[in-house]
DNA sequence: ATTTTTTTGTTAAAAATTTAACATTGTTAA
DNA sequence: TTAACAATGTTAAATTTTTAACAAAAAAAT
């Protein structure tokens, strides 16, 4: 690990990424700050201030070796082998998720879906098998997983990340609206699309009453 | 309209309602800045610190009123009259974003869908009623849509955003892996679920380096 | 050959956000 | 009654994040 990456370097260089992955499709081989900034809806200097933090140095004038840069940012957020992840939750939104991370990074495999339903349990959903809510501890283990997404119902949220963090997952991504409590050498990340819609509509009114 | 906050305290407002929301509903009449400190993972000051930029001043040893706080709270982030939302893209994510925001809140209302597939267009999905992406223009003006939540295949998300704009909609939720360019005057939301997965995943593996 | 342009890389400044410090004041308890 | 306590409200400091400024150097233009 290089060093302490602030955690919005982390964010767009994940962005970068998936920006210069459309960019290496298209045949492009260099890339110069200020098009990755116009993609991303920022400034070049801060792209170029991220790659400095991470060490990359780009050619001048040319701009950055777009499979070079991919490969670099690999080898900084992911981890060698590939981790394991899981869904506990296989209603809309866990199914919408599965289906959406099919076959995209194999770097972060979702593995695994765990339901309390007896109807999807055994059954598989886009290759993912789903589990028991019963056999999580188990399987969570004889699997390696890692990390958890959150999709159960609200009400089940606070059990569930529990019942996670005594299965001796690493990482949680909180779907559900309920704010969960792990503890701190378990990562936790919660997101609300409630909140993201209603900022939303805050700015619109905002802008609204200012014009 | 107080004053211009801070973006980081709308989305923490929209969050400390949803929790007061809660308590509330367990009869709680007061609550005190660590307690909603404690549940969306932060800091008490940083909670007395926000209330004090909406204007609102609690009780000295009692905390803050639940109702009053929620009410204010809605007079700072919420339209007066609410406002229309419609989904583009009745997929997998459209469909459970119109399932999960049904009947939520009423001041934030899905009023329609759209879609470009013949089958879905002129059902209805939770009481939302699906119309072709033809007539989404139209539409948006006609119902009074003000914000767009963008669930279409990525490769659509530019020629959609181009559209939703030209349909003079305010503010735009992008729940598609590819950025988009709208005019500043319209409000762009960006949110990238693989994003959240990778940083999630990176600090866990930086965890297990760092052990 | 020299100047201008364009782009990177880095240091410094500015802005935004969080945290700390502490004064204030009802309430409880001695 | 007075002292201790527990909470709020606010100013100030610290931290984090973004933006600006500018030096360096390769390429292009003159
Ligand atoms: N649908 C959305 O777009 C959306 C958006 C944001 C947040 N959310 C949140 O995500 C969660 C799931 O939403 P959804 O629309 O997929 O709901 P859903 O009801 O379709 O799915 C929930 C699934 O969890 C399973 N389940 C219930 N209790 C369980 C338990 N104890 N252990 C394991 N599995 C259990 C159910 O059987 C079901 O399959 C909810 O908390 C919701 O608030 C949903
Ligand atoms: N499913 C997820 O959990 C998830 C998560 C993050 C992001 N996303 C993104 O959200 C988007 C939708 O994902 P999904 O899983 O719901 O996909 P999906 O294929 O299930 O749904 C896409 C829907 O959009 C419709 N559509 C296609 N072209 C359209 C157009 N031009 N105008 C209007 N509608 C059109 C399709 O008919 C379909 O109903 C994708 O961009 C995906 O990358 C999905």
């Amino acid at each position: 690990m290089i060093k302490n990456l602030p955690h919005k370097t982390i964010e767009r260089l994940s962005q970068y990424r998936r920006a210069l992955l459309i960019c290496l499709d298209s045949g492009k081989t260099h890339i110069y700050s200020h098009e990755i900034a116009r993609i991303q809806h920022i400034t070049a200097v801060q792209v170029r201030r991220d790659l400095m933090l991470i060490g990359y140095t780009g050619t001048l004038r040319k701009g950055y070796n777009v499979k070079e840069l991919i490969d670099l940012i690999g080898q900084i957020i992911d981890s060698d082998d590939g981790i394991h992840v899981a869904i506990i939750g296989m209603g809309n939104l866990g199914r919408a998720l599965i289906n959406y991370f099919a076959g995209k990074r194999s770097q972060l495999r979702i593995v695994a879906g765990f339901d309390i339903n007896p109807d999807k349990i055994g059954n598989t959903m886009s290759g993912v098998p789903c589990f028991g809510i019963d056999d999580m501890e188990s399987t969570i283990q004889k699997l390696d997983i890692r990390i958890g997404i959150m999709t159960v119902p609200a009400d089940f949220a606070v059990e569930v990340a529990d019942k996670l963090v005594k299965s001796g997952i690493k990482g949680i991504l909180n779907y559900t609206p309920k704010p969960v409590n792990v503890p701190k050498d378990v990562y936790l990340e919660e997101y609300d699309m409630i909140t993201s819609l209603e900022k939303v509509a805050f700015f619109v009114k905002m802008h609204s009453e200012t014009e």
